[in-house]
DNA sequence: ACAGCGTGCGTAAACGATTACTTAGCTTTA
DNA sequence: TAAAGCTAAGTAATCGTTTACGCACGCTGT
């Protein structure tokens, strides 16, 4: 039916008597046409089913309208759900915006990650977000010449646009409220120490310590794999020192914490305490219901998409990061 | 540093002292080169670092090697998780292939979904995977002349390739394990009907009472809204028609059921009996663990990904469809 | 010695839009 | 009535590639 075979603007002007000229601007409104005109090319684009060629447009005007978003959208439940509701909060404000979403997966890893973004080559992105999989990289000769905004993570002496969790100041806020009910052997449960957004986490845990004159136990730090089989294990071996509480930095490795304890009934929280990050639904069914971190991930995507968006309005626009406050949600594990 | 405004393949050419013709070719590998030229023209692509313009590229040789996934990705945790895996699979076979994938979300809202294929244009992508969010739809107008394949859901009289999971059989089966064990009292929870998913899956549940000799008993069949809130309020009035055993086609509703009876110190198994559609990590620390059914998201995705490439190769190909199984988890909530 | 062929590369026309510059025709103004 | 101005729309260059042709040169065989 809807043969839509190779119908340009040019075969439109035809059909309805016009310029090219005038097509285009009847599309784009962008200059005046008279009403008779512009019915006469409407009808005509209809007849023949013309459908706008967005990649000459792109061409010719350098704009693509097409944001893209590279983060380790697929690898883990978790970040899987944080990234993709940063990931909403981004669409939500492009789309008011008549722009795209492009969704890439850097893996988590630093290879893969590189090669998406040598894909994206130039031209066919206006601008880029991402939450770099590591920090020591330098992405800048990588990149073309669009804007970049870092979101969730920003790598070493990077000067671009950026928006943030602060994670230090959550982290600090969960484990002070530990330390306020009574506990003093708190340990510390987390993925290797490899990204900005792990450090802070840590920095938090110590400063909420180190202000209470409580000392750091080394025994109680505890770091590995993100998995649920690594929780598991690690808080196995954990528990040989006797903490009275868990704070872990990954909703995975929560996971296996819990999976350990409900299997060698070790009561939560009248033994062991237990603070994770991440609010999921599911932190509300496991028994008790978790006490857990809440970030921001949809006002992190939002925030990012409009800092992108004024970075494009304005390249010259003095440099724009943000830092959003996380919120701990108090339930019976603690 | 790195100004890349503007090279083009004319400055390349220049700065080399050949035609584009021959750059063109060094970069595509699309005629022969002789070795000397070759380096030549490396050299000046690197002292410029030259970028190519994948826009210009695909205007000319009307290939975009993009395709877009199209689904609720982001409009609740489980199919936000369900798709994002679909998208995992779709996105390892793209990535051999060179392709690049552009999701999309639908939200589940038939206009915004139009509206997200409308702004899909022309020529901007080689192909279309999605999971329609109504089968009554009628999307074909809509679609450019790229080839489309559904996946997971498939709308009426439609003649499009497609991946979908045997919802049917696997409902039945997990329906029937639950009668071997003794339950007559079988509940369906569910949420509306609209989907071809949630059909499928309530004629599975009908199929294993009816050849076990039960009744269907209207009081236990229960569909509502997608949500945990939902899930909760319904377990609470299912649970007065004295159910036995609950078989959920939605997983965040399966969460409130839990929630409920976990608030009412109703024992599962003994009191009633759970099983649950989707296999997350966390049905494995629930009170107790969940039995589940597992779909195959990725294969879907594998699958839904080659059926496309196939496609965009040979487009007079006959039609091609798939139905995949899913597999029931049993653990410790039956 | 020259027709014929293979090799390596260059020339220039697309692809389908946007848009700076013109232009034709009409109205206003002095 | 002629110059100036205004209105609506047309002409054609341009964006950066790909690719169908064509060409020059050197080698081969007779």
């Amino acid at each position: 039916m809807s043969e839509n075979k190779n119908i340009s603007i040019k075969d439109v002007a035809k059909h309805a008597n016009v310029s090219t000229a005038t097509v285009s601007h009847v599309i784009n409104g962008t200059r005046f046409v008279s009403e008779d005109t512009k019915q006469k090319v409407m009808r005509a684009m209809d007849e023949l089913n013309y459908r706008v060629n967005v990649v000459a447009r792109s061409l010719r005007s350098r704009k693509s309208y097409v944001i893209a978003f590279l983060a380790p959208i697929l690898a883990s439940e978790t970040s899987n759900h944080f990234f993709m509701s940063v990931a909403a909060g981004i669409q939500s404000v492009l789309k008011q915006n008549q722009y795209h979403l492009m969704l890439s997966d850097s893996h988590e890893e630093e290879e893969f990650e590189k090669e998406e973004i040598r894909m994206l080559g130039s031209q066919m992105i206006d601008g880029l977000i991402m939450a770099p999989s590591s920090r020591e990289t330098d992405y800048e000769q990588l990149f073309g010449d669009y804007p970049v905004v870092y979101v969730d993570r920003v790598p070493n002496n990077s000067d671009r646009d950026s928006v943030v969790v602060d994670n230090r100041s959550v982290s600090k806020d969960a484990v002070e409220m530990l330390i306020r009910r009574g506990h003093k052997r708190i340990a510390y449960l987390s993925g290797p120490n490899t990204l900005t957004t792990t450090e802070e986490r840590f920095a938090g845990y110590l400063e909420a310590l180190s202000e209470a004159g409580l000392a750091e136990d080394k025994e109680l730090v505890c770091t590995g794999e993100v998995s649920l089989d690594s929780g598991y294990k690690l808080t196995e071996s954990l528990l040989a020192h006797k903490p009275t509480a868990i704070f872990a930095t990954d909703n995975v490795m929560a996971m296996g914490a819990m999976m350990y304890m409900q299997e060698n009934q070790i009561k939560v929280p009248d033994q062991v305490a237990v603070v994770a990050y991440d609010e999921f639904q599911w932190t509300r069914v496991t028994t008790p219901p978790l006490t857990v971190i809440e970030q921001p991930a949809f006002d992190l995507g939002v925030k990012a998409a409009e800092v992108m968006l004024e970075r494009i309005d304005n390249a010259d626009a003095p440099l724009s990061q943000h830092r959003l406050s996380g919120k701990l949600i108090v339930r019976q594990s603690c």
